[in-house]
RNA sequence: UGGGCCGUCGCCAAGCGGUAAGGCACCAGGUUUUGAUCCUGGCAUUCGGAGGUUCGAAUCCUCCCGGCCCAGCCA
């Protein structure tokens, strides 16, 4: 509850009461006996069992239980005796009368009230039966005045007994029950039950991990408030049972992002780069822009030397002429830095490069020639010496299935793939004070955000989404 | 003939009798010290289908097809 009242302050609502319908549960009683007095309402003793059984099928028509017809008297008395306990759990229902034949089951003598001696957390044991909510949630809106009470489709069957209930009781007033679809998204689960599940098969880590589609999930993957809500603007509300694109969500948090995020450098899978005419000693500051579009959000020094590190996946021994980043004999920008040129490359005893030798040009400092020859690619880079080792963690969809609630295992459909740990990742010393409540974008990979259950001597950064990657669309065409 | 609801571009979604908005995605260009961002252009002769009414239909009528929900003393 608690949890749920976090979740929409942190939305950015505020509500103007909180009401909870235990706060009726007198009333409700009372209302309870105007139906019975009405002979609206009859205590039925039959078991569970016998009721499903007496209810017929989609098809077929239930017929009457046995105990349809009691007196009003017996009726108010048996009531009477079910609240005070007199009872064992479950011996007996109260049954709102209707119609046994109604072609909609939840007119088939709905229960209204059943027998459950469970403690409840804001009346404590002070009842020990209990209103159905087909009872309860049309009354508690009348008594709030509502006039419009949303929910979604299933409920559309439930809305003439909504209205039943209030048309046979005088009630305060009789607000409208509206049905509209739940939001779904592709490739993950939005049912509560579900969601359980996955946290207790301890297929996430909680209800706030980060690959969850919760509130408290999105959260803490770096998702805003603004672009939730953004997000709930573009995709509308209707009737219509449909599942929304993941794209929509991505778009909607990287828009944002995009202008807010702190540009900051940072290396995932580092590979070293030794800069052959470069000063041993030498150590230089390097000018970063914190936002190129946004100059007034100031700018930093990054430190600069002999040894870098720079992303395994921006160098290529055998680089097609479209690859614009590093392979031997090739130059490229390095951001904020110089232009360097890859001269050789060191193997282990597997064959796998291990380090780049580069030499620089001295004349390049802060990324452009006096000659003005152009280098089509710019790379991230980070100063070994200055580096300092986090945590990354890439997340991706929940499952490969487009739609795995609606198969008949969803828990089958789990992507093995939707965490990444990577660890010893190399990030700018600047990121060694990163502020939890500040969104990065580590300049050409992903947004970024510090895990909210980090601590400060192990920093871990949580995988928000990616920058658009016009390349991976290429290479993946070219294979 | 159980009942209820829904069908407009790949995914969402306006439209409510006057001749198909928009977003996402996608495609093609341009700018760029992020292959990001940004900018420009393209993307439904057609609204699940077939008839009908009308000068005119996605919008009204009829029939058909497809999808979702309901047999908790859960919500």
């Amino acid at each position: 509850m608690h949890a749920i009242e976090k979740d929409v302050h942190w939305l950015g609502f505020e509500w103007s009461g909180l009401y909870h319908a235990s706060d009726y549960f007198e009333q409700l009683y009372d209302y309870a006996v105007e139906l019975i007095k009405k002979g609206l309402a009859y205590v039925d003793d039959l078991s569970a069992e016998q009721i499903r059984e007496y209810r017929g099928t989609l098809k077929q028509p239930g017929k009457n239980s046995p105990h349809r017809d009691r007196s009003v008297e017996e009726n108010l008395d048996l009531f009477r005796r079910m609240r005070d306990g007199e009872f064992a759990d479950g011996a007996r229902v109260l049954r709102a009368k209707i119609d046994m034949a109604a072609p909609n089951i939840n007119m088939r003598d709905p229960a209204l009230y059943r027998i459950k001696r469970t403690h409840h957390h804001r009346t404590g044991d002070d009842w020990v039966i209990y209103p159905m909510y087909d009872f309860t949630h049309c009354i508690s809106d009348a008594i709030e005045h509502i006039t419009h009470s949303l929910c979604t489709l299933e409920f559309e069957d439930h809305r003439p007994l909504y209205d039943w209930v209030l048309d046979n009781i005088t009630a305060p007033s009789h607000p409208r029950q509206i049905e509209f679809a739940r939001l779904q998204l592709k490739y993950t689960v939005t049912s509560k039950r579900k969601l359980h599940q996955l946290g207790a098969a301890k297929h996430v880590d909680s209800w706030d991990d980060p690959r969850m589609p919760t509130i408290s999930g999105l959260r803490r993957r770096g998702y805003t408030p603004e672009s939730i809500r953004d997000f709930c603007d573009r995709i509308g509300v209707t009737k219509k049972d449909s599942f929304i694109e993941m794209a929509v969500l991505e778009n909607s948090i990287r828009e944002d992002l995009n202008e807010h995020a702190l540009r900051v450098m940072g290396v995932l899978k580092p590979l070293k780069v030794t800069i052959e005419n470069y000063p041993g000693n030498q150590v230089e500051e390097m000018e970063a822009q914190n936002h190129p579009q946004h100059p007034e959000m100031g700018t930093r020094k990054v430190p600069f030397s002999k040894t870098l590190y720079i992303e395994r996946d921006d160098f290529m021994e055998d680089a097609p002429k479209k690859f614009f980043r590093l392979s031997v004999g090739r130059e490229v920008r390095l951001r904020y830095a110089y232009y360097i040129t890859c001269t050789d490359v060191i193997k282990d005893d597997n064959g796998d490069v291990i380090e780049l030798i580069c030499s620089y040009d001295p004349e390049t400092k802060g990324g452009s020639s006096p000659d003005g020859r152009k280098v089509k690619g710019t790379i991230h880079w980070v100063s070994a010496k200055h580096a300092i080792d986090a945590q990354v963690n890439l997340y991706d969809r929940l499952f490969t299935h487009p739609n795995p609630g609606g198969t008949d295992n969803f828990l089958g459909h789990l992507n093995p793939d939707s965490l990444q740990v990577l660890t010893h990742c190399k990030l700018e010393p600047s990121l060694a004070d990163a502020d939890p409540d500040k969104h990065y974008q580590f300049e050409r990979t992903a947004y970024f955000v510090l895990d909210n259950h980090t601590d400060a001597a192990h920093p871990v950064f949580n995988r928000t989404v990616t920058l658009r990657d016009t390349w991976a669309k290429i290479d993946k065409q070219n294979r």
